[in-house]
DNA sequence: TAGGCCATCTGGTCCT
DNA sequence: AGGACCAGATGGCCTA
């Protein structure tokens, strides 16, 4: 029966696709298998259900038979008023089909694009205060905090000298979520710690490190097990309404005891380097057990490791696109499995900037 | 279980 | 026609 059908129907239907200049012959259907922007592999995998909807399309001929009798029988129904207006092209089989191959390259092409974007998201997450490869910050805050970033680096860079880490946290802070805030929070707060027990022998006052960009001589411990002052779930290091808590530091420069940044030390010196601890945010813990494995959150400054200015130089807007699907162009020191102070960000090259 | 986040599909629009 | 981009819809996963 079914033969019968396809053997009547096919002959007309090769015939009117003929007629719109279209080859039933065309390979679009064998593509199918050798396009390299076929779902294979993997994407045959995929459990979305487009996809398996697309494809029990595409392994079914009945469909395509019902269209092309259909069509017939539109052809044969000449009695109907004709519409006015640009005719519109009849959905011939092979039209059905170059549509879902059209279609499932468009699917495959938007994977690949939002891949590429996500690896661009991480890229930017890298380089913000705030990194870990187990607990990212979400694509909305991941913005955010750069935002932030970069208007405080600005601001620092305006002024000429550097602001107190209250000050410092809360612009970074602006518009972040409240796990957020105390994530990034917590890490300037460690971060700072720690440069009171490695650089500030009076202990009195926190101090930026005397070298601009002066490299960690270790990877800090910035697990929430590390601090002795983090409480899961307190808040207690939220910066909104100077809210500090019990893990807030009584000598930090916190109000009017601000240090004098305007130190010749200072010159040319930009914000602190920050380090995560493993809490604070939300909903992203992906591996808990992890945390006390992950001690590598810190940020690295380097500033005079300039040799690596030109790997960092090259970022830009083809960037993403030179190098292929999901790849930036990042030196391998930024990849994913190194410490992260063998990272060079790209504060160079806004120091190379102002230095040259 | 609700809410947040994410990946994917999909159709529309614009551009080449 | 086809690619890039976008936004809406949908469903999965995870956490509180």
């Amino acid at each position: 029966m079914l033969s019968r059908l396809f053997s009547e129907v096919l002959p007309d239907v090769q015939r009117l696709a003929a007629d719109w200049g279209e080859d039933t012959e065309n390979e679009d259907c064998k593509t199918n298998e050798d396009d390299p922007c076929h779902l294979g592999e993997d994407d045959l995998d995929d459990p979305q259900e487009g996809s398996s909807r697309a494809e029990s399309e595409m392994a079914g001929d009945d469909d395509d038979d019902e269209e092309a009798e259909e069509e017939e029988e539109d052809e044969n129904s000449g009695d109907k008023p004709k519409k006015r207006g640009p005719k519109k092209r009849k959905m011939t089989a092979a039209r059905v089909e170059r549509s879902k191959v059209r279609r499932m390259k468009a699917n495959a092409r938007e994977r690949t694009r939002m891949h590429d974007l996500n690896s661009a998201l991480d890229n930017l997450r890298k380089v913000v205060p705030c990194y870990s490869k187990t607990q990212k910050l979400s694509k909305i805050e991941t913005l955010r905090l750069a935002k932030n970033y970069i208007l405080a680096l600005g601001e620092i860079l305006r002024n000429g000298k550097r602001p107190d880490v209250v000050t410092y946290v809360q612009m970074l802070c602006k518009g972040l979520s409240q796990p957020t805030t105390n994530l990034v929070a917590g890490c300037l707060q460690l971060n700072t710690r720690n440069f009171l027990t490695e650089q500030c022998s009076d202990g009195s006052r926190f101090h930026m490190p005397s070298s601009p960009f002066s490299v960690h001589p270790y990877p800090y411990r910035c697990s929430r097990l590390s601090s002795p002052h983090y409480q899961p779930g307190s808040g207690a290091l939220s910066l909104r309404g100077h809210a500090y808590g019990p893990g807030y530091e009584p000598g930090f420069p916190a109000g009017g005891t601000s240090p004098d940044y305007s130190s010749p030390d200072y010159e040319g010196q930009h914000s602190p380097p920050v380090c995560l601890n493993g809490a604070g945010l939300s909903g992203r813990q992906q591996e808990s057990s992890e945390s006390d494995r992950n001690y590598h959150y810190s940020m690295h400054y380097s500033g005079h490791t300039t040799s690596r200015l030109g790997h960092s130089m090259s970022f830009g807007p083809s960037g993403a696109r030179s190098g292929g699907p999901h790849s930036e162009n990042i030196p391998p020191p930024f990849h994913d499995g190194h410490l992260h102070h063998d990272r060079a960000p790209p504060y160079e090259d806004l120091n190379a900037f102002f230095h040259n």
